[in-house]
DNA sequence: CGAAAGAAAGTAATCTATTACTATCTATCC
DNA sequence: GGATAGATAGTAATAGATTACTTTCTTTCG
């Protein structure tokens, strides 16, 4: 843990790189990250990244675990402290909004991913993320319909749909007023008309 | 309307490249979109287009004039021959899904240029073009509350972001899917969860 | 013919990735 | 415990491909 030390093992520069490509995300469009930015915001030069990646998609792929591990961890533990499914949904919600609070570069990069062509592995990791983030949403609607807290006529494939969206416009809202407060501020009042929709407000 | 000719006329042409960059926006990362791919889809040489644009980012610009002309034109209609702010806002939505069910590039294209740094002219008029949308939506929203057709309570700020979102949920589902036509099939379960949440369901 | 439209080829800049070499860290041996 | 060898991490330079844009020459068409 030396400060001066100039050569750091390649674990930390991973995670280092993983940490500047989220950064640097949220500043410019995802798709334009050049790696000669990346190591310029690691204090590098740009060939030394290549020593611990193979190729610039290895990078991207790191990102994706990265997103993966730390968005579903965070969310499946707020969904298991809930009561009950409804109030779970709330706290998914308000733990989704905080994580792309603090990395709004990552729903970009995202979405990024899955316009790319063809079958790369970062694009297939970032559908399988949101995939299992859409089961995950899918099981707490079903179960608040089957605990009567959500209306009885809900089409939790619509809800599932619904409640990724909401997060998107929030994130939308943000990059037009380039304000990424605005996210966590702008998130309780369009949670509420979202929770109406489903039947859970009063 | 000469099928055999092969020099245009260059209003033509700048037609035909607006829609080859809105076709190839369909396929791939918009921002990934390059001169030499807009001339292939058109049959001609990379070095053609700029004999009638002076920079790809004029290009990019008469795509936004484009978009913002047809989009805004079908909405506005759709929502004048609506008989109450309800029925007008199922309208609109149902008009703009329409929209980007056919140009499924739009979306992606408004979304990345919202990402690019800096201040560029696609850029402010993908800017213009939502908040001129997000104040019609406003607009609705506010008439359907004085007329009692949406709830008391309603923040029509939220609603309108929540609008939009809808849009941007269904639009991340058809690319998680592959699959266009889902925009338009998964639409209307969607837009039922959003009208209840507003307070205009019954 | 003459002007507009296009082809073909070229340019400068920028991108990922590789190479040859150097600096730093770490484990081992006496 | 200090010198040292081997492995790891980093730099600088550059190759090769691709980009937006230009230039020169040719074709098309009224």
């Amino acid at each position: 843990m030396n400060g001066r030390s100039k050569h750091l093992p390649a674990d930390e520069r991973r995670a280092a790189t993983v940490e500047a490509v989220v950064d640097l995300a949220a500043e410019q469009n995802p798709s334009d990250i050049t790696t000669t930015a990346i190591a310029q915001r690691m204090g590098l030069t740009q060939g030394a990244l290549f020593r611990h990646f193979p190729s610039k998609d290895a990078i991207l792929q790191a990102v994706m675990s990265w997103v993966t591990e730390r968005l579903l961890a965070r969310v499946d533990k707020a969904a298991e402290e809930a009561a009950s499914p409804a109030t779970a949904l709330e706290a998914v919600f308000m733990t989704h909004i905080d994580f792309v609070s603090e990395h709004p570069g990552v729903p970009r990069m995202l979405f990024g991913e899955l316009q790319r062509p063809g079958e790369t592995l970062p694009k297939r990791m970032a559908q399988t993320l949101i995939r299992h983030y859409g089961e995950r949403l899918r099981g707490l609607l079903e179960a608040g319909k089957a605990r009567g807290e959500l209306h009885v006529d809900l089409d939790p494939d619509a809800a599932a749909t619904l409640f990724i969206g909401t997060i998107q416009g929030l994130v939308m809202q943000s990059m037009l007023a380039g304000d990424v407060a605005r996210i966590r501020a702008d998130a309780p009042g369009v949670f509420a008309i979202y929770l109406r929709g489903i039947g859970a407000a009063s």
